[in-house]
DNA sequence: CCCAGCATGTAAGAGGTTACATGATTGC
DNA sequence: GCAATCATGTAACCTCTTACATGCTGGG
C-alpha cells in the first residue's frame, strides 16, 4: 500500500508528529491523499519499527509532549524503490455514478439535491485550490514546488471537469421533469 | 457500502449470475465501479439472505448450472432508500500524486516511464469509453440510457483531463533534465 | 466550569485483495 | 492431452472506518 509512502513523502517535506501529519492530511496533502490519525499513528508506529523513520520525543513545557518522526536513510532508499515500481492508474469508483444508473429505476428527480450538493461542493474545493495556487505557486519554482504545483493542477482540473458535469447531469435531471414519472411515489 | 447498490442497479438493468456481473465489471460497469468475482459472490449471498435478491438455479445441459438473480421488491425499496441518502463526493487517492512528490527527492526522470504507462492506459481507456459511446449512444436515448450516458461522459471527462495532464507532467520532468541531478545514483 | 484544541493511542468490525479449490466443457 | 472459459465458492490477510479512551491546556 501506499499511506507509507504518502507518509515519507510528507516527512521527507517536513518532519512532524503523527497529530501534524493527520492535520496536514485534512488540508493540503489530503487533497489527494486522505488519511485519518488512526491509520497515521498505527503506520507510523510500523515504519518505525521497521526502521524507516525515527522518533524524537520533543518534551512540551505547556503543551503535550510530541514524538518528532523523520524519515532514516532506509526509509529514504524504500521510498526509492517504490518509485521505480510499475503501478497501474486507480480505478474510479463513484457511488454518485451508481446513482445516476439507479435514478432510471425511480424518479430521477430525487437525485436533484445529491447533485447540487457534489456540485457545491466541487465549487469549494476549486476555490480553495486556486487559493493555493495563487499564495504558494506564483512566480519561479524550484523542483520541489513545481512537482507539487503539478499534483495541485490535477487537483484544478478535475475538480473543473467535476463542476461541468454535475451542472449536465442537473440540466438532464431537469429535462425529465416535464415527462411522466416512470414510478409515482407516494 | 454501496457494492450492494452497484449489484442491485445491475441486476435491475439485466437479471444475471454472479458470474455474468463480475465478467461485466470487468468492462463496462466497471469503467465506474470495480468489484472481483469473489466480493460479488460474497455480496449476492449476503443480499440474498436479506431478500433484496431472489435467486432462481438455471440447470445447464452442456453448460454447469447458473443461478440467476433478480431484485425483489425490497431490494429496490433498499435502493429508492440509498438513492435519497445524501453522501459527499469521494476523496481523491492517487499515488502517481504521491509518486511525483517522491520525485522531488529522487531523480525525478525515474517517473517517466510510470508516466508513460498512464498516459497509454487513459488514451487506451478514452478510446475504449468512444466505441461504447458511438456504438450505444448515439441517436435518441431513453431516460435509461440518456442516464448511462451521462455516466459514460464522466469517463470520457475525466480520461480527456488525465491524458493532457500526463502530457504536462512529462514535459515538466523533461524540463528537468538538463538540470543537474539533485541526488546522483550509480 | 465547560468546551475546543493539542496529542497519542486501542479495539472492533466492515470492506477489499490475493491465493486457493473444484469441476465441467470447448477448442487447438 | 492441455489450456481457456464457464461457474461457484472458501480462507487468510490487509486496510480502512468508527467508536472509544486518556490527559493536558487555554479561553470564554
Amino acid at each position: 500500500m501506499s499511506l507509507d509512502h504518502a507518509l515519507l513523502v510528507s516527512l521527507l517535506e517536513k518532519p512532524s508528529s503523527g497529530y501534524e501529519l493527520a492535520r496536514r492530511f485534512d488540508r493540503s496533502i489530503g487533497y489527494f491523499w486522505h488519511a485519518t490519525h488512526q491509520q497515521i499513528y498505527k503506520v507510523l508506529a510500523r515504519m518505525e519499527e521497521a526502521g524507516w523513520v525515527a522518533a524524537r520525543v520533543e518534551a512540551g513545557e505547556s503543551a503535550p509532549d510530541r514524538k518528532l518522526f523523520s524519515v532514516s536513510a532506509s526509509g529514504r532508499a524504500e521510498l526509492g524503490r517504490w518509485l521505480a515500481e510499475p503501478s497501474d492508474p486507480e480505478g474510479v469508483r463513484d457511488a454518485l455514478m451508481v446513482k445516476l444508473r439507479a435514478a432510471a429505476f425511480d424518479d430521477p428527480a430525487r437525485l436533484l439535491p445529491e447533485l447540487e450538493h457534489h456540485r457545491a461542493t466541487h465549487a469549494n474545493r476549486l476555490t480553495a485550490y486556486r487559493v493555493i495556487e495563487s499564495r504558494d505557486f506564483a512566480g519561479v519554482l524550484d523542483r520541489q514546488r513545481a512537482l507539487q504545483y503539478q499534483v495541485l493542477k490535477s487537483g484544478i482540473r478535475f475538480e473543473q471537469g467535476w463542476l461541468e458535469w454535475c451542472g449536465e447531469a442537473i440540466k438532464l435531471l431537469h429535462s425529465f421533469e416535464q415527462e411522466p414519472p416512470r414510478r409515482e411515489k407516494k
